[in-house]
DNA sequence: TGTATTCTGTAGTTATTATTACAGCGCAAG
DNA sequence: CTTGCGCTGTAATAATAACTACAGAATACA
C-alpha cells in the first residue's frame, strides 16, 4: 500500500477541474490548514459559503467516500503534524511568498530539528551534559572548515561558564602541542559535517589512543569519527541551498550549554566576569 | 471577556477531580495533542475505550456545555496553532521528557523563530539580498562578544561565494585600518544583541557617516545601532536559558547565503576553490 | 460484611448531520 | 433568442451523533 497523497496536495493537484463553489470551499480548508474542514459539514458550508451537497462533491472529486471520509483524512494529517516537535510550516501562509526562499527555507529547517530531535537520545544528552560539567575534565573544541565557526559558538559560552576549556587552531600544524595535553581526563569536542575532513579524523583517532573522550556533532550520514567518539550526535544538515545548515546543530549546542551552565552553577565566575568587562575595556580585546 | 484558558491545560489543572474513566479519556486526547478529541463522540469513546456518556461528563466537568462546544474550542486551539510557522512543539511528546531541557528548549526555538519570521519583511530581506550580491560592493562582517561567531559563520560562507569580504577582528584595535576603506561602496554587517556594545555602535556611526551602509543583526528590542542601519533584521532571542539564543539569527544567515550564493552564480568560483582544496593542503591551514 | 456513595456503561430518545433527489439558475453555443 | 448542459442550492430522507435516564458495578467506609 503506498503512501497516501496529502489532502492539500490533492486539492491543489485538482484545483483547475474544480467549478466555482468548489474554490471557494477549498479556499476556505485552505486557508487555515484545513481544519476548518474539521467542523460539522453544516458549518463548514457555512463558513465557505456554499452549500452542504457543494462540500460532499468536493470530498467525491478528491476521491472519497464522503465527507466523513475526508475529514479522517484531514484529522489524520493534522494529528501527524501536530506529533512533529516543530510542524511542518506552511509558513509561507503568513505573507502570501508562497516559494520564497524563506518559506522553503523554514520548511526544511523545521524537517531537520524536528527529524534530529527525534532521533535524539535524551539519556545520551544528559550524559553528555553531564561530561562537559565535570570540571575534572579539560574540554577542546575543535571544527572543520565549516563547523569551525560552531565550534567556536560552542567555546565562546563553555569558556565562560567553566574553566579549561581550549579552542583548537583550525590549522593542524599547531595540533600537536595540545594534544600532549590531551589525557584520559580531556575531552574532545568535534564537529564534522560532509565532506569529512581525515584531518580531523586523524586527530580523532591519536587522541583517543591517549584516553580522552571525543563528543562528535554530525550530520545524518555521520562522519568516519563516529567510531571513535563516546558520545555522538547526529543532525539532519540539508535545506533548499547549496550549502548544509547547521542550525540542528546550533540547537543542540545551545541546550548543551543551558544545561552545562546549570549544572555548573557557575553564577559567580560569571558575576566576576562580567565586573571585569564592565570595569576594563582591555579585556575586551582579545 | 478574558483570554480562555487551553483546554490542554484545563484538563492538568482538574486532573485530580477526574474519575479513572474521565482520566483514561483525557490520556486520549493529551496523546495526541487533542486531536482525537475532533472525532465523533462515538468514535473518541472507542479510541479512548469509555463510553460517550464519559465524554459528555467530562466535557461539562470541563466547563463546556457539551460535547460539541468542547471539540468547538479544541478546534480553535489546533487551528491557532497551524497557523504558526513553526508550530508550538509539544515535542515532549516524542519521548516521554516532559519537562527536559530539549523541550523547553525546543518550544522556545519556535517561538523565537516563528515570532521572527512573523516579522520579517521578505521585500526587506530580497533587497538586503540583493545588496550582499553587488559584487562592486565590498563587505566587511563584525559581531560582539557572543555574536562574532555568527559573524565568522557568515564570513566564512560569503567569502567562498564572493570576492572582496573581510571579517573584521573583534578587537576595536586594529579597526581603523579596515574603517579607512569603508566608503560608499561598502557594507557592514553587524550583529548587535543585548548587552549592546558601545564599540560596535561608534564604529556604526563612523561607517555611516563615510558613506557605507549598514545590515544590522540584532534581537527583539533593537540596537542602538538600528538608527544608522539601511537594513534591520530583529530576531527573537530568549530561551529557558541563562544564555540567549541565535538560532533566529542563524536562520536568518543560512537564507540569505542561500539567497546570495543562487544570485551570485558562483558555481566557478566554488568548483575553483574545491580544487585548490583537493590538490594541496596548504590553503586549509589558514 | 453490609451499606452508602460514586462511578460507569447500556439502551433508548432527541437532535444534528450527511446524503440524495430534484429543480432552478446561469452561461455558452447555435 | 432559445436550447442545452453543467453548476448550485433547496428540501426531504437516511444515517449518525449527542444526550438522558437509569441500573448495575465498583469502591469507600462503617
Amino acid at each position: 500500500m503506498g503512501k497516501k497523497p496529502l489532502v492539500k496536495d490533492q486539492i491543489r493537484e485538482k484545483q483547475d477541474e474544480l467549478t466555482a463553489a468548489e474554490r471557494r470551499l477549498t479556499a476556505t480548508l485552505l486557508d487555515d490548514s484545513l481544519v476548518a474542514g474539521l467542523q460539522s459539514i453544516t458549518k463548514l458550508a457555512e463558513s465557505a459559503e456554499v452549500s452542504t451537497p457543494t462540500i460532499i462533491r468536493l470530498a467525491r472529486k478528491l476521491g472519497y467516500q464522503g465527507f466523513p471520509d475526508l475529514q479522517d483524512a484531514i484529522r489524520d494529517e493534522i494529528a501527524a503534524r501536530m506529533k512533529e516537535p516543530l510542524a511542518k510550516l506552511e509558513t509561507a501562509e503568513l505573507s502570501a511568498g508562497k516559494d520564497h526562499i524563506i518559506s522553503r527555507f523554514a520548511e526544511a529547517v523545521s524537517h531537520n530539528i524536528n527529524r534530529s530531535l527525534e532521533r535524539l537520545d535524551l539519556d545520551e544528552f544528559d550524559k553528555a551534559a553531564a561530561l562537559l560539567s565535570d570540571l575534572n575534565r579539560r574540554l577542546y573544541l575543535l571544527g572543520g572548515r565549516i563547523t569551525r565557526s560552531n565550534a567556536h559558538y560552542f567555546f565562546n559560552h563553555l569558556q565562560i561558564i567553566r574553566p579549561g576549556v581550549t579552542q583548537l587552531d583550525f590549522s593542524p600544524s599547531v595540533w600537536p602541542q595540545s594534544l600532549l595535553d590531551m589525557d584520559e581526563n580531556a575531552t574532545l569536542i568535534v564537529f564534522d559535517i560532509r565532506r569529512y575532513e581525515k584531518e580531523l579524523e586523524r586527530l580523532a583517532k591519536l587522541v583517543v589512543d591517549q584516553g580522552a573522550n571525543i563528543v562528535l556533532f554530525t550530520d545524518q550520514w555521520g562522519s568516519p569519527i563516529e567510531r571513535y567518539a563516546s558520545f555522538c550526535f547526529r543532525s539532519m544538515v540539508e535545506v533548499p541551498s547549496s550549502w548544509d545548515s547547521t542550525l540542528a546543530i546550533n540547537f543542540l549546542i545551545e541546550a548543551l550549554v543551558a544545561e552545562v551552565q546549570s549544572r555548573s552553577d557557575s553564577a559567580d565566575r560569571i558575576a566576576a566576569l562580567e565586573e571585569m568587562i564592565g570595569e576594563s575595556r582591555i579585556f575586551r580585546s582579545n
